[in-house]
DNA sequence: GCGTGGCACTCGTGACCAAAGACTGCTAAG
DNA sequence: CTTAGCAGTCTTTGGTCACGAGTGCCACGC
């Protein structure tokens, strides 16, 4: 403690520091098991005996970087030390070929329906990562109107569908009394789609609908049933979130805690903490990384999460995001939701593949 | 052994030792703990000694009824025991008034669009049944055609829409060169409207396509495209399935042993796997339960599951399932399955509420 | 001042063992 | 057919002990 600074142990680390903390991550990310002073000289050629690793490992320790379970134990990163391995230390791990091919594949025959999609994505994410991978659908507000049609189902009911350039963003049953004739419905949906086409969703909520209504000479009832389809188009309640490789997590020695893996399971089941969980990084370019703590849950705490944001031709962003535990190979999971999310915008901006 | 039937260890059991296969069940299923001779006499009132239970647990055994998980402990039911209690032995038993009224105003606001109501399903399900639920949707093949819309998306880029009296059955995206003007795929949506209307997918599968897009003056490259959308709807390859009350696994006792948790997650997790599992109770009528090794995957061999289907206004089967260990307590979760399907029925054929 | 060898100390882990407890099956008697 | 009693078996639990891993610190040497 004799450096001159405020909070001298935040002060950018020196050389071996950094190296005996990288190496700390790696070997702790590749065993599961506190990295002591022993094995970091044994295993790596650090040209210095055990004795001076303790000392350096100490002065880790203080500056925050390092915890240690129980006292005769090794040392394991902190979310500190994770945080500066992450933002300073590691180099980027690009994929295997036969990883990078198989992503690149993945959409070759793929469907453009959002949902197919990124049910199909999460699927293979959750495979590659060995780890829970859940793909966030694009906020829809922003999502280009392509048509609505409204259908009639019986004499007093009926369904709108409202489809944008990426699928069906919105089914809507109405009821109405009195009967609407069939051609009513088709008038006013012809209608709607002449007025409407090129807008965005959130675009949608702000027309005239009574006016369009009125225009197309169709019972006044309609206006409600077409409003509240639109509502339901750009309602972001029903998050579309699809999520796979939960079991994987049972592999994780730090989640043979029931207690633990019951709490985390349940964040992973509930689709609204998973978005709050995540949702900020929507803004964000590229991939980034929350550790531990960083995540606003207290059930994961012991986590974390690498998300990657991916945009469709319209210029709408969802998320990728890769979900473990604080000791995952972070280098490898950025680069896999990295060409995950390359491959995908590529598929979802060249609308001649289908 | 003094009987003269071939098998007589399964003949219909006399009084007391159905008692007695019944209190064990009880037992079991409450405590999670294998139930002894002394237990018994002294929590129930049997009306002999600990000794008379022992040698008809004996008895019990022998007829396969019961096992023993090693000899110093008491006996659990086999698979054969469950069979015979949930067939023969138990009582039906009702839900509590407050679950009635939950199960029955679940509905109350419920959506009619079929995806979002068997995800709403599926969550109570889990929550009350504190096991995993899953909803499987109705086979779409025998759902009833209402609308095709083909949207154009560019000049040559266009998506089909083809819906059912419960909404958006499938959706399939285009292509064609030379470009298709947006009146033609108009005209040829309304000829397939007034064509088709009233069939069911199946047999739109049959229909005359080349005919109508010839008819309607509409590009014969569209053709394929229809075909493609309808072959879409029918397609059994992407059941919807909802699940939900994984956690709830790892409160059990039986699973606490990571393997097998980690192979049932991972059948949840695959819906193809938990298709094959109930598939064959679509064709049932009324709760059914598989027990144990009667579940076709050895993962979950040491599950139970209770069925029971639900039917659309169009009488179309989809499939209410609850799994869990096969210490359940198979009559509340009959009477939950039993009371959400007519809820369910209730609500999908009703055509006024929304 | 920095690095190093050595050493005492702390803890968690796994092995081993003994005692306790839970049930059973069997036998002999009512 | 039922029952009390008993011997036998097997799991569970708790405790002790030795071991090993790893640390912190000190004194020494460059």
């Amino acid at each position: 403690m004799k450096s001159p600074g405020p909070r001298p142990e935040f002060e950018k680390l020196d050389k071996r520091k950094a190296f005996i903390l990288s190496t700390i991550v790696y070997e702790y990310v590749a065993t599961a098991e506190p990295v002591g002073s022993n094995t970091l000289t044994q295993k790596y050629n650090l040209g210095v005996s055990s004795a001076t690793i303790r000392n350096e490992m100490a002065e880790l320790e203080l500056g925050g970087y390092l915890v240690q379970p129980h006292a005769s134990a090794g040392r394991i990163p902190s979310d500190a030390g994770y945080r500066t391995y992450v933002d300073q230390l590691m180099r980027p791990e690009p994929l295997s070929a036969e990883d990078r091919r198989r992503v690149r594949d993945e959409f070759r025959e793929a469907s453009r329906e959002l949902g197919d999609l990124i049910e199909q994505t999460a699927r293979m994410l959750g495979q590659m990562s060995r780890s829970v991978a859940f793909m966030l659908a694009p906020q829809r507000d922003t999502q280009t109107f392509a048509h609505v049609q409204l259908i009639a189902l019986s004499e007093r009911t009926g369904l709108a569908v409202v489809v944008t350039s990426l699928g069906v963003a919105a089914q809507h049953f109405f009821e109405f009394s009195p009967a609407v004739s069939a051609d009513d419905l088709t008038r006013l949906s012809d209608l709607l789609n002449a007025r409407l086409r090129g807008k965005t969703l959130r675009e949608l909520l702000r027309a005239d609908l009574a006016g369009f209504v009125r225009e197309a000479d169709a019972a006044s009832e309609l206006t409600s049933a077409i409003e509240a389809a639109f509502r339901n188009a750009v309602s972001s309640d029903d998050i579309t979130i699809a999520s796979s490789g939960t079991q994987h997590l049972l592999d994780q020695p730090e989640f043979q805690d029931l207690r633990k893996l019951r709490s985390i399971l349940r964040i992973v089941e509930e689709q609204r903490s998973l978005y709050d969980l995540v949702a900020d990084s929507f803004a964000t370019d590229g991939p980034s990384v929350k550790i531990g703590h960083e995540l606003s849950l207290e059930e994961v705490a012991e986590c974390s999460v690498v998300t990657v944001p991916y945009r469709t031709a319209d210029g709408m962003v969802g998320l990728i995001a890769i979900l473990g535990p604080r000791r995952m190979p972070y280098a490898r999971l950025m680069s896999l939701a990295s060409d995950t999310a390359d491959s995908l915008n590529l598929h979802l901006s060249n609308p001649d593949t289908r």
